[in-house]
DNA sequence: GCTCTGACTAAGA
DNA sequence: GTCTTAGCCAGAG
């Protein structure tokens, strides 16, 4: 199990945290992902951007990636803010046991 | 090789 | 409540 294969089972419409998908790659640390997300940023056949932190906001360092985060995610029907937060309990998939037990 | 940094999270003060 | 600390892993330099 790698991390885009996580990655492209979020279906559309859905988003996964970092700390849920660290947690399924028996992972500890969610920076991690991010890292490693960066990496396929650019692979469009990954959806990365249906990946938010715990709070369902985007924490993403650069403005135009984050900016480019936002419209996609809009663009599969998921409302975000202005501030970059979209409705975590909502639009979360992979329904994690005792999600922050793991953390 | 080793060190730093980071798209994070949870727990303690 | 908000702020700080520790945990712990993958790339880049």
């Amino acid at each position: 199990m790698e991390l885009v294969d996580i990655v492209k089972n979020i279906p559309h419409g859905k988003v996964m945290s970092y700390g849920q998908i660290g947690a399924q790659l028996g992972i500890k640390d969610a920076r991690v992902i991010g890292n490693a997300m960066h990496g396929i940023g650019s692979e469009k056949d990954v959806p990365w951007w249906r990946v938010v932190n715990n709070e369902g906001k985007i924490t993403i360092k650069d403005e135009a990636t984050r900016n480019k985060q936002k419209e996609l995610l809009m663009a599969e029907g998921v409302e975000v803010n202005k501030e970059f937060v979209l409705d975590i309990e909502k639009y979360r998939h992979g329904t994690v046991p005792g999600q922050k037990k793991l953390f």
